[in-house]
DNA sequence: AATGAATGAGGTTTCATTCAT
DNA sequence: TATGAATGAAACCTCATTCAT
């Protein structure tokens, strides 16, 4: 009844270890700032020994890479669009900011973490350019042009709309981090403002006759 | 015509020793973050001794306090809208990004480093939030209210609305920061098409009869 | 046809482990030294398990002990004059001097860690003079007796002269670690001159009439 | 009455504490080897804080490396062999013997942590052989041919009598760290007896008639 | 007021050894 | 018997801070 090959639990193990001790860091990381947490911070926190961290990861910083690749391995990034295009723009829009919303739950303390220290750290920076900032763009820009041609939205220039896209929601972490009410406590409500206002303009409607 | 009471060249003696301190941290920090950077690394930079920054600024971590005392003293901030209300929405959408490229072509290094830190300091994230952020929405919600009254965008609710603009900011900041070339190289084209689209809205045009 | 006892067999295969264990550490040793080879570095390069080592040897500091004690068991230090004592003086120390380097190629590198270690470990050193050093100078000492007795060289006060042959030995052996080209290419050669020199002296020839 | 400038009285305190630190370190190096030595057990050696160390070396395997190189500048070795030509041979390798002698007694703990650590680091190993094996060997060689040319002893090939003689004292240095009595006690007597030796040779005396 | 050498607490990392499998 | 993941003590080194000059 042993069905299991002995390397492949031996796998799941491992990864299970090291899943663990990627939580912990990633909690504290957030908590305090990769600087101010220590390396016996992180083994009490995973339940290890400080050894075993190093069994799993070359160093300190080699944890705060490998925070950033699961970051970029989030299946979520793909398929929070992939419900296909039906939904009207407005709609869409608002369950970008839902979907977003749900991730950073998930993942906020992850990106904490990695955010503060990309604005400080010019290798980790072109890192998650690379690694995660453009391959968001592009399927944003994906949408972008399916939904243009669907008619839903007028045509505009996609490089320009998806960074706007994607500055408001990186400038919406950012606030959520710094403890914004609003933004924390209404966010649905604020959702359907920001979709509304996008799709219609801030320009004084036309009365019409 | 020593005009000056000696009280008063003193005092400008050792503001303009803090300042030229503070510009040295706030470069290195931006650079390296604040823990990478080293008491050593400031007082060469600021071209002093170490026992020297002791004698201007209690601890390293009331270098950076300082460094965000300055951001918030900011006169930028609140001249900027100055300019009155008879432009257009649309003009001041413009000139409201324009005037941001300004003062981080200025203050970025400084903006840089107290950010890193705030993603993970919750004391100075709260520090920075009532300093600096609210401030910040009072005075973009005056204005707004301003253009509404004014019949040149359309009612809406400016909480929401503030907190939409500044996301904005901070997330162009940020992507700015990360390197994005179409956010560093056609900052005022770019300008110029979100100005557009929070006016005009991203609506397919209804076809003008 | 089992006509060994398992426990011969037995005790061969553990005696074989050892032998490969110590080989694996006798050559790290010499290359990197014995601090800078980590048990993991043995277990790698004997094919083995870091536990298995310690199924073999107390501790990583007994393989030291270990192998010094090969060292000691050489067979080669009581043979290599065991050839009876007809050869003339000259050609004694000649062949001294060859074997040394035959026996120099194959323990080499176990004298190389052992003599790297002694020189700043009082302990070892008291072990390695009482077991190598002073047997080494006692079968010396005899077949020095016995040139002498058989009026092959002059009397000489024994005691200085096994030490003068001893450190000769071992000084050329350093200055064959260190890479000298002289030592390492033309040693035959230097052999017959060291012979020759100190067989006949180096004072100037009497001119024979 | 202040005739120091005040630089020169700082570089000679500085170099005054970096060669107790030297000092300290050589001594322990020499009694405990270089890996069993702390950078604590140094700091205490030389009554100075751990934190100090650094400010004099880069690191610990520095000190190593300054050991040698106080070894390498030593004046000994040029001045031990410069009362010039006159006394006779035997004199010349009785005054070798004991000058070195001297030299041990002083430069002796340095010389054992180095050639220890020369031992089993390739690296170390050239830079010894470069810095001090081979001037030490063109200064012999120098020495030598005087004594040819002077005929105090016969034409020999120069490159082979000076390993002879380099490898001696080599040997002679390890027997003594090694703890033998007789190179401790009666070096007096043996380097007569080797002088003698290496001068008249070990064969038997011909009768003279 | 300015200096910079000295400090030592505390950080990251290594590695000999153990022990459950 | 063989394994290798886990351990944690201890090593090396850094750096914010102090203080005598």
């Amino acid at each position: 009844l042993n069905n299991q090959s002995p390397d492949s639990r031996r796998e799941r193990r491992i990864s299970a270890r090291r899943r663990q001790i990627i939580d912990a860091a990633a909690r504290l990381f957030a908590e305090k700032g990769f600087h101010r947490t220590t390396t016996h911070d992180i083994a009490l926190a995973a339940d290890v020994s400080e050894g075993t961290l190093y069994n799993y990861f070359e160093s300190k910083d080699e944890l705060l890479l490998a925070i950033m690749d699961m970051l970029s391995d989030l299946p979520g990034l793909s398929e929070c669009y992939d419900d296909g295009v039906p939904v009207d723009a407005r709609e869409f829009l608002v369950d970008m900011l839902r979907t977003r919303r749900v991730m950073i739950d998930q993942y906020g303390p992850m990106l904490q973490s990695v955010l503060s220290e990309i604005l400080v750290n010019p290798e980790l920076r072109k890192q998650y350019y690379q690694e995660l900032v453009i391959p968001g763009m592009l399927l944003l820009s994906a949408h972008l042009q399916a939904r243009i041609d669907a008619g839903q939205i007028r045509s505009l220039q996609t490089p320009f709309a998806v960074r706007l896209l994607l500055s408001l929601m990186l400038g919406f972490y950012v606030l959520e981090v710094l403890g914004d009410p609003i933004i924390q406590l209404q966010w649905e409500e604020m959702s359907q403002f920001i979709a509304n206002l996008i799709y219609e303009g801030a320009a004084p409607r036309p009365v019409s006759a």
